[in-house]
DNA sequence: TTCAGGCGCCTTTTT
DNA sequence: GGCGCCTGAA
């Protein structure tokens, strides 16, 4: 298409800007409600855009960039736009190119924060005492750094995990605070107040390694605009427009580095929805979209409340839902489709029938022609997809488990990169202690060892400390001779690195290195699949000009690069469905302690309990049409049978949205579940922690009064699903049964009868 | 240096 | 129940 800067190829853009004509409405504008016009013509001045869930918001940041764009306001490079991932930030580029044509090449300063932040630090490595060629840590090589200051210090890691430090130091990143300005008092969260120290340490680490994790990406360019304000003034001045995606989702770091910015020009506009927050426990500060008018004067406020996804009972129920969330800024959606069906609340067995009923539901709706791209099984956690996984294959319904692994973590790949992160940036210690005995040349921990300490007492880096133990030839024959080869290998690839061919190098390490021949011989199931990612590996290098621009792709992509157009039904978590949308949508696992999560309501009381509220919101607004909710009456978890309460959620849906399918005929006697249901959750109507069960007692699934169940040890039963057993326990009103057909179980004893 | 068996943990996850 | 990490023996 056409550059707006190019007079000649204004044709598509509206040629009244060159005439002093009133301009007639640009195309891009036709067809936006008034205030989504609004949030696209306010271009000067702080503008929040309060933007609910499936109410365009998406269109309106692109139409506006295309408005600053086309109106001349700005030139592509003087527009600052970011995003949280890069698929955001790819799908932003793509459809702002539809309307402005190339010029969105020129958009230099469209991306991620992270990778924004790279741009910057690579423009001024000097002032934050970098090379150009550092090395992004991902969180794994974090983690190993962390624990080798930690055992430095002789700490007892049993007692003081280094996740925990890790943890801590990433939280402190995200709020942009550097070792010296952490409170004193937070010392004391880690290892009998040595936190703030090993984290001066770890920083102190980073430079040798001349490496940066990514909270450095934001906190150093902090420290860099802090003190060098000509920088600053420099960026400052190029940003005549910042615009900012899922706002709800930024730290404490990125707003401050967002406010520094836009210091000059005040064009900022961001665009968020705080009920759609559900990063809090990753270092995003939902005060950052409260407090927007106080920190930017003269801000306006521009609410897209016009929903134009979901029918009327699907916005009636998650609205319902998330009103019980106290300190939101508050919108009400409103729809122009009415009607449509309630959303169901099915009430079933367990974990497979819930499988099993999700199955036939997706087979029923494929039937009559409901395209499986357009359904989704979204679950709290990860391991919930197992069970959906092994019945989708049962059944043949095609899926794709969207999450979980990604290409560039696989083990395999992570070596061959460290061979070249390590060609790259010889200070990198960590890529070189990867692969120091990978594949296995026989140096081993006391060779690592020795190495560690040269390095720590030079503080150099462990190849040049490696270098020094040679030259002083103190190490045994075997391992001196492994680890020279080595470093020869390495000067040898360096210089082959010259050439430019990446690829080449690529394959040339793993050739001589032996790392390809490892996996050749390896004779266990997988390793005919690490060959083949390793082949994938090659390929995915194809588009990169070289090393440098490779290695920094993929420490900031972590996609997993499947193009998988097929018709598939997707299967991911309730946080990796935020902003997409689908006809119809399955909810399962709506029981306490998994949705909403014990752990978040422990550690974080009502404020974990209000996110995961925003995350059933966020599940129920990705729903056109349907959304049926699960629960199941016993859960399988973690090597025992658990009799979950139904979520609390349940009983904060209006009843008017809702529709209560009975359960089913497995119950035993039935309807004892359902009926019982309002009873349970009439007590947790109220947003507020159960502190006696959060404490320790699984939660039971009572008899009306009976807290001592009717049978007794020895006694026969009979069960729908199990058949007959013996009981062998009777606690309370839990049995342990003895099935005939082999299992021994624990069950409630409403579900069982005397046969 | 390597490998096998034992212990403890077990949300969410992008960059 | 299963994986990853650590320890201790060969």
């Amino acid at each position: 298409m056409s550059d707006p800067f190019d007079i000649d190829n204004l044709s598509e853009m509206d040629i009244p800007f060159e005439d002093n004509q009133p301009p007639r409405q640009p195309p891009y504008l036709d067809g936006l409600n008034p205030p989504q016009r609004q949030a696209v013509e306010t271009i000067n001045g702080p503008l929040l855009v309060l933007a609910g869930a499936g109410t365009g918001k998406t269109r309106v940041l692109i139409t506006r960039l295309a408005h600053i764009l086309t109106t001349n306001s700005a030139y592509p490079n003087q527009i600052l736009a970011v995003t949280f991932t890069n698929k955001a930030a790819l799908e932003m580029k793509v459809r702002v190119g539809a309307i402005i044509g190339d010029a969105v090449e020129s958009m230099y300063w469209l991306g991620t924060f992270h990778a924004i932040g790279v741009k910057i630090l690579r423009n001024h490595c000097d002032l934050v005492g970098l090379s150009a060629n550092f090395t992004i840590l991902d969180s794994d090589d974090q983690l190993r750094l962390i624990k080798q200051i930690v055992r430095a210090e002789d700490i007892d890691e049993k007692r003081w995990n280094p996740r925990i430090l890790a943890g801590l130091i990433d939280g402190w990143k995200n709020r942009g605070l550097l070792p010296a300005q952490v409170p004193k008092d937070e010392a004391h969260h880690y290892a009998d107040g040595k936190a703030i120290t090993f984290y001066s340490e770890y920083q102190a680490r980073l430079k040798i390694l001349n490496a940066v994790d990514f909270g450095d990406l934001i906190l150093l360019c902090l420290t860099l605009f802090q003190k060098n304000p000509d920088v600053l003034a420099e960026y400052q001045r190029r940003f005549r427009y910042i615009l900012v995606d899922e706002y709800q989702d930024t730290n404490v770091a990125q707003y401050l580095l967002l406010r520094l910015l836009a210091q000059s020009h005040k064009n900022i506009c961001c665009v968020g929805d705080d009920d759609q927050s559900i990063y809090g426990w990753r270092g995003a500060e939902v005060g950052n979209i409260l407090r927007f008018e106080k920190d930017f004067d003269g801000a306006k406020i521009v609410r897209l409340e016009q929903n134009y996804r979901s029918t009327t009972h699907i916005l009636g129920a998650s609205g319902g839902l998330i009103s019980a969330n106290i300190g939101r800024l508050g919108k009400t959606l409103w729809t122009e489709k009415d009607g449509g069906d309630k959303i169901t609340i099915n009430p079933v067995w367990d974990g497979r029938e819930e499988a099993r009923t999700i199955g036939d539901m997706i087979e029923e709706r494929q039937r009559k022609g409901q395209k499986l791209s357009e359904m989704a099984v979204l679950v709290r956690a990860g391991f919930q997809t197992r069970e959906f996984e092994e019945r989708f294959l049962t059944l043949g319904v095609p899926h794709r488990i969207i999450g979980g692994f990604r290409f560039y973590e696989r083990a395999e790949i992570r070596d061959v990169i460290a061979y070249l992160r390590h060609i790259q940036n010889p200070d990198d210690s960590l890529a070189f202690e990867r692969i120091i005995n990978v594949p296995k040349r026989g140096i081993g921990d006391a060779t690592v060892n020795k190495l560690h300490a040269i390095a720590r007492q030079k503080g150099c880096s462990l190849a040049r400390a490696a270098e020094e133990i040679l030259a002083a030839g103190e190490l045994r024959a075997k391992a001196g001779n492994a680890l020279r080869t080595l470093l020869d290998n390495f000067i040898r690839w360096r210089d082959q690195a010259q050439d430019g061919d990446h690829i080449a190098l690529t394959e040339t390490i793993m050739d001589e290195s032996g790392y390809l021949d490892m996996w050749r011989m390896d004779k266990s199931p997988d390793s005919e699949g690490k060959l083949e990612n390793l082949g994938e590996l090659l390929r995915a290098m194809e588009p990169f000009e070289g090393l440098e621009d490779f290695l920094e792709h993929i420490a900031l992509v972590m996609e997993n690069s499947s193009n998988d157009v097929q018709d598939k039904v997707s299967i991911m978590t309730l946080h990796g469905s935020k902003g997409l949308e689908f006809e119809c949508v399955f909810l399962p696992g709506w029981e306490e302690d998994l949705f909403p999560s014990k752990k978040s309501l422990e550690e974080h009381g009502s404020k974990g309990l209000e996110e995961e509220r925003r995350l059933a919101y966020v599940g129920l607004t990705r729903a056109k049409k349907e959304a049926h909710i699960f629960h199941v009456a016993s859960r399988y978890l973690y090597g025992n049978y658990t009799s979950p309460l139904p979520s609390r959620f349940l009983s904060e849906l209006p009843a008017d949205h809702v529709d209560l399918k009975p359960s089913k005929s497995m119950y035993g006697q039935a309807t004892e579940f359902s009926e019982a249901a309002p009873q349970w959750t009439q007590g947790y109507s109220k947003p507020q922690l159960d502190r006696s069960r959060a404490k320790g007692t699984p939660p039971t699934i009572t008899r009306k009064a009976a807290a001592v169940s009717a049978f007794k040890p020895g006694e026969r039963v009979f069960h729908d699903k199990f058949g007959y057993g013996i009981i062998l326990t009777c606690d309370g009103n839990k049995l342990e049964i003895d099935f005939e057909k082999g299992s021994v179980r624990k069950l409630m004893d409403s579900f069982v009868q005397a046969a």
